[in-house]
DNA sequence: ATGGCTGTGTGACTATGTCACATACACCCC
DNA sequence: GGGGTGTATGTGACATAGTCACACAGCCAT
């Protein structure tokens, strides 16, 4: 139950789908839902457990990952302020167990609604409905693209993608170890200093222990296939 | 419209969540819903498409695939009756492009219901709900275990699996080109090609023009994994 | 029998992943 | 400052998978 107005204005800022969401849903919501906070680096849901609950994240981030047989990992995707892990909703509603893992990246404060809750609002309310439909769909397109890259993109292309996703928060000094690199694309950790020294090697980075400086944006969007000339 | 009864009752066999859905929603349903044919090989969605209407398959089967950028493509997952393109409902409702393609293998018959009907009906009926959300949750989950697949798993354990999974319906005598095992797996011809003649040259099948017949039944179990002794 | 089409086999080479070390770097403690 | 520890990175050898370019085989129609 909720019932600071502090809390109430920072939920309602995560979750715009509340502004438009009938007052009753809304009064329910509050009453229903309680707040945890996760410190970094702690497991939220392991492969194969049983979905109790649906977190909604009011700060921090979470990794949603798949580990291979061979010990590599992927990461499937992250979650941000306002999103949900759609794959416990899916896990709730047609129960089935969690198929991946997820673990939070940095402390995370989250809103949790419990089993009957998520079920009983899928058809009380529209604007929830909405929210999480339009959640599953993004998470759907975005696995999707992932067997696409996986299965038909050059390893070095999608190094150079990341680095410019990361450069978008951190400007082109990217605090990251190759190890990181290779369990977000689920690749090797060789491969990708191989990779990542050749792009030193032609100058178009610099390479240090845990981090990685851009010197070539034009070059790096052009083999990443987002400058649209290759 | 459907009023002849035969076809109102194949597709209360088809779809069995009609029987418990309220009777006003399948008064509806059957009063807004359209049969129709498409002839086998028929390219049913486009990636990139807008999503107009959601098919039901009533007869046949549908292949939804990836097509990568270097020609190759990659079966997502297959529809077979009673089963729904749950990328269109996914598409229809987040009023995203269609992320992949779509076709017929066989002449397919299917009932198709528009748009408006299918974002009504998931507010109106929790038969219908619950029908597109167990769907939605297996394809999720079918397609996060295509990525583990194809980052972490070999390709020949792969191919095991494919035709054991094939040889289910068909026995052990599977017509079947090494470019569609391709097709299906995200893979080349010519890695088919060389390791099913592995397989051959150790007497596990025997390969011949556009057929494939397995005989040794165990060992690709064992190869596949799913024997649990590798 | 001949021709056309499509499926398969194969060699050479490239990209990526595994294994096994060796080396480097950052940090902490004495 | 020196030493130790833990972890990140570099690298060589080799295996697996994919690309390219042909050559060959099989099936069907004329």
């Amino acid at each position: 139950m909720i019932t600071e107005q502090s809390l109430i204005n920072r939920i309602n800022d995560a979750f715009p789908f509340l502004h438009h969401a009938d007052p009753i849903f809304v009064r329910y919501f509050f009453l229903r839902a309680q707040r945890v906070t996760l410190d970094a680096g702690q497991q939220i849901c392991s492969q194969g457990a049983e979905c109790g609950s649906l977190a909604l994240l009011l700060d921090g981030r979470a990794r949603v990952y798949k580990l291979g047989e061979n010990g590599r990992e992927i990461t499937l995707y992250r979650l941000g302020v306002g999103e949900s892990c759609i794959l416990t909703a899916s896990c709730i509603l047609s129960h089935v167990p969690f198929p991946a893992y997820a673990v939070s990246e940095t402390d995370v404060e989250a809103i949790v609604v419990s089993v009957a809750d998520v079920k009983r609002w899928m058809g009380e309310s529209e604007a929830w409905r909405e929210y999480l439909f339009g959640l599953i769909s993004g998470r759907f397109a975005d696995v999707i693209s992932m067997v696409e890259e996986v299965a038909f993109r050059r390893v070095d292309r999608r190094i150079a993608a990341l680095l410019l996703k990361r450069s978008t928060e951190s400007g082109d000094g990217i605090a990251v170890t190759h190890q990181e690199i290779a369990s977000d694309l689920g690749s090797s950790r060789e491969v990708v200093s191989r990779i990542l020294k050749d792009f030193e090697t032609t100058g178009h980075i610099k390479v240090g222990r845990g981090y990685v400086r851009l010197l070539d944006i034009p070059w790096l969007q052009a083999k990443s296939g987002e400058g649209g000339l290759v």
